[in-house]
DNA sequence: GGACGATCAACTATCGATAATTGATACTTG
DNA sequence: CAAGTATCAATTATCGATAGTTGATCGTCC
């Protein structure tokens, strides 16, 4: 879906975004602190203005908080809000499930491929391209639901940045992520309803339970 | 809260911003009009930089969309069709009734309260205040959530507006709304986590299914 | 006559500079 | 020395100007 090659189709403010959540979720930024827009703009080689953009993004993803005239200041909540995403996510998939199935739309054939490009990414070890494989996994699931606002409010959640940046900090185990997607499509797969639809649910349930610390770095499981 | 006296506590992004809100929800400004950046400067006798902000808020807001290099667009969010805005209500209703569950927090003395005010409204034949009744027993679900992101994403599909429009449209049946609400309640107070959430997403469902035409107004019933 | 490419005008994205505001600090004053 | 005020450095908000894109127009060549 998207486009590795294209340079600079994407605006120096998503960029210096993307840039910036990934600091903000690993923690190399720590909560708290302070983004001075000039420093920024210093750092990245722009102007104030692609900063002042990137910034907004960030508050309307609830990464920071910016009081006018005060400042932007990385919130403590990130990890907070990165598992609120997946309650929001297991709700909006679960359903976008029940619509597929319910209305035999649900494309089999596209999932089984992405899985099949994930297990190879894997096998490189290429965290990028999992996390990539996992959310086009998603999004397939959630269009198949023909529901534009469903859609819509998906996307809304900023998946991309956030799966990216959950596999980083997280260090999860790209054979567990394989593993979980493969589980689901079985699911899926198995024809019945209710229990694809509670699998939708759980696969990112999953990812809200585990304990996350202050920097929202995952803490390894006891065990 | 607010101090409402605060002269320009608010820039001039946020300023703009709250103008093209009145303009767009009024429909001053027309769905799928284009906002040129210089051309609203000019108006609003400022430079393009505070206009690019306000632009940008919008486009958190989804009230317009904006393609990089483009321009930004007034949304059609007729498009956005009653019957789909129900299914996602679902979606987050479902998982809020689950999390307000499980954590028991779920504010059942409230809830009785609301459906009994709503309950006397029915019999006064007072539509908004059973519409009002009916938005307020929704959401005491939602924040019993305690989950932010997902009480934002069910705020953004403005339940309000909606609300009202339905029962307008579809001359519903007050004593049902109260039916189904005190239903609802019964199967939230039996204690069953399933039920519950089984019967929050049925509730929202119902309404999904009654017939709607392209502009998601309700189609009179052919009884 | 229509596909193709050069040209143009309108805009957006970005820059560098300036005005304004904030919080902190040093300085008075009684 | 407490309270209040003037001052300063840092930083945000805003400006005016420019570079670069995009879609449209118009002429040309087959």
């Amino acid at each position: 879906m998207t486009e590795p090659s294209q340079v600079t189709r994407l605006t120096l403010g998503q960029q210096i975004r993307d840039m910036l959540v990934v600091d903000i979720v690993s923690g190399a930024i720590p909560p708290g602190e302070r983004l001075v827009e000039t420093k920024l703009a210093a750092r990245f080689g722009t102007s104030q203005a692609p900063v002042r953009e990137a910034l907004r993004e960030l508050e309307a993803m609830r990464m920071v908080e910016t009081r006018p005239r005060r400042g932007t200041f990385v919130r403590h909540f990130v990890q907070q809000t990165l598992r609120e995403s997946y309650v929001v996510r297991a709700a909006l998939e679960e359903t976008a499930t029940r619509l597929a199935m319910l209305a035999g739309t649900m494309p089999l054939a596209e999932l089984r491929e992405t899985v099949t490009t994930m297990r190879s990414a894997a096998r490189r070890n290429d965290d990028d391209a999992v996390a990539k494989a996992s959310v086009a996994f998603h999004r397939h699931i959630i269009e198949a639901g023909h529901n534009e606002l469903l859609r819509l409010s998906w996307e809304a959640l900023q998946i991309e940045a956030r799966t990216a940046v959950t596999m980083v900090a997280a260090e999860v185990k790209l054979k567990d992520v394989v593993r979980d997607h493969a589980a689901l499509l079985a699911a899926i797969e198995s024809g019945n309803l209710e229990t694809a639809c509670r699998h939708a649910r759980d696969h990112q349930w999953h990812y809200a339970d585990l304990p996350h610390d202050a920097h929202g770095r995952l803490r390894p499981q006891a065990s």
